[in-house]
DNA sequence: CCACACGTTGACTGCGAATGCAAGGCGGCG
DNA sequence: CGCCGCCTTGCATTCGCAGTCAACGTGTGG
């Protein structure tokens, strides 16, 4: 069709190409296409009026020249960046490693981009907020505490906002997260079967909303039952640490006889400090729990009596509220609290009889 | 020192800020500050040329506006976008929790941000490249898959590239990995203590690159010592996956008395099997190895020989090589492997004596 | 006292794409 | 046959900031 110009077609790429240093740009296109730069723009832009021979015309020339819309000036002039700020601390990468992997699945299933993130500690949130703002995030999933000044500026800034996993104190930001409460509340009418005598929960770092959290449900459930929590002692949420707080608090006397973790990994270092360091057996001689429902928490070895985040439910609703507040279409702020499901696992004794 | 024209000074901060729709410009600062925008532009470019008092009028306007410069702006002119892409699949999240965190650490640190692509499988790595050129990513970090002729994309596009973990077919592509052969081999020199007789290897997927290193390695170091791979099994990387394949290899009559894994997920899935399904003792009946080391690895429970992936330097040379490309000072590219660290542990026998 | 150099400053333009507006082409209808 | 309206097109402008350039003031040396 192109017959009497193909090689004149070659040799105008060649030309536009040529100048390799630049950057394809609209009106390299339009220039080889025989159109006008806006033309080029409405091809790319979904629902611009183009006729069909336009956008063919339009559509070889980019393929030849390798076109694609630079988004760094399209946003400009949008004032849309069709970003989405992530912000995660090593924490929830490390408990959760999936969250950040679903969010982006989710994030990039709506046509935007993932820009995360990373903070040492949920205080250090504060520095990137000056780099959100610069970058023109079209909205913040936080997966960090947030703090009243942080959520000020954002709504001062007009950037949605939805917390994950952590309770706004303010007005203004949504969140989702998972309902500590009732899933404590319902691992506590399991654990009472038990019949247990001396309670202690492991918490994480002093100040850990979530932690904290879990313990307040704890705390209520248990007392619906006439007991009580006899101790509670803070660790780092890993591993390591649980264990070693095992081996302290197993060791003791008077031992607990049943022992409430804030996480999974604190439970699986508990568990095993019971086990190899001190002989004990579980859940005959300590019952323990867990939260988060790890991977290695369904394994023979382990079988630990946990409950499960619902991760994807989530994310995706976390996702869904903050397209819903970019788009405008969102009536103030929501919390949505997703139920945890209970796993009944061998760390903990069935009701006799 | 502003006494007499505070409270006009704060008049016209409102009067600013008024206009709420808007965003604040380098112009708004401008007005207040009383100077040219050129001096607020220079002012927040590091190395501007503006006198201590232009810089402290600038900043206070700044500071009252809450003004922090355009990204978008300021990169669709500078060609510079301070982004960094990294593409990553559900495998690496998976089973690398802590690269993504540790590649946002680095990346972070020399003032530039991550634009994280989650990709369901390697090929569909093609899909999101368009995304990279338009939103003008300064180099890309890939611990996925590259097809041949996304390779080349980057190489038109001038995209300097990284790629953690895989070995770039083409001459372009720069890359970082462990160095499976050498890690195997130190593996192999150790089994070949515990006296195997009949190897088996658990790869993952058909065509998984690092699978098939890892099982490179493994033959040529067995063969050194006059052994062979008497079979090779693919899974699918998982704990599931190893233990399904531990069920049916471990319960045959002319079971291996060694399995080499190519992760830890398979092999710990690979002894559960082993010692829940079967009743079989690790290692007396089977050795076992991995290759990550996995926290739970190391927990006594699993107490898993493997060799351990050099995750921190990974993530460091692969930005700092990123980061030369980027500068224009590396010459050519380069690959760099790190080694690998052998953790011997109770999974597999001692040498006898 | 003048020439010169240097450090600051502001006006202006350009980065690349999107879009309001007006002009053009076309068909339908009276 | 002529008028009207719709669809398509191109022109010109805009987004916010960085960098160029000329002009300015100040200080120094001759």
């Amino acid at each position: 069709m192109h017959s009497q110009s193909e090689a004149d077609w070659e040799d105008r790429v060649d030309a536009l190409l040529g100048d390799s240093a630049r950057r394809v740009t609209s009106y390299d296109v339009a220039k080889l296409a025989g159109v006008s730069q806006s033309a080029v723009s409405r091809t790319f832009r979904d629902g611009g009026s183009v006729s069909p021979e336009t956008r063919a015309k339009v559509e070889r020339a980019a393929q030849a020249l390798g076109y694609a819309p630079n988004i760094v000036a399209r946003s400009l002039i949008t004032r849309r960046s069709n970003l989405i700020a992530v912000l995660v601390t090593a924490q929830t990468s490390r408990n959760y490693p999936e969250v950040l992997f679903q969010l982006g699945q989710e994030i990039q299933a709506r046509g935007n981009r993932m820009l995360v993130f990373t903070v040492d500690f949920d205080a250090l949130a504060a520095e990137v907020f000056n780099d959100l703002a610069g970058y023109h995030v079209d909205g913040i999933v936080a997966a960090t505490s947030m703090e009243p000044d942080l959520l000020e500026a954002c709504e001062r800034h007009r950037i949605p906002l939805v917390l994950y996993n952590r309770v706004p104190r303010g007005g203004f930001a949504s969140a989702v997260g998972c309902d500590h409460a009732t899933g404590m509340s319902d691992l506590v009418d399991h654990l009472v079967g038990g019949t247990p005598r001396r309670v202690a929960f492991v918490a994480g770092p002093k100040g850990a909303v979530v932690s904290e959290d879990r313990l307040a449900g704890a705390r209520q459930a248990l007392v619906r039952h006439g007991l009580a929590i006899d101790e509670v002692i803070h660790a780092d949420y890993s591993y390591d640490g649980g264990r070693a707080v095992g081996r302290d608090l197993l060791a003791r006397k008077k031992r607990p006889d049943t022992v409430l973790c804030a996480n999974d990994a604190m439970a699986l270092g508990l568990m095993d400090s019971a086990r190899f360091d001190l002989g004990l057996s579980v859940p005959a001689d300590v019952q323990v729990t867990g939260f988060d429902d790890l991977p290695e928490s369904a394994w023979p070895s382990h079988d630990l009596t946990t409950l499960r985040q619902p991760v994807e439910m989530l994310t995706r609703a976390a996702i869904r509220m903050l397209e819903e507040h970019i788009a405008g279409t969102a009536i103030g702020s929501e919390r949505r609290l997703m139920p945890a499901e209970l796993k009944i696992r061998g760390s903990t004794r069935r009701p006799a009889g």
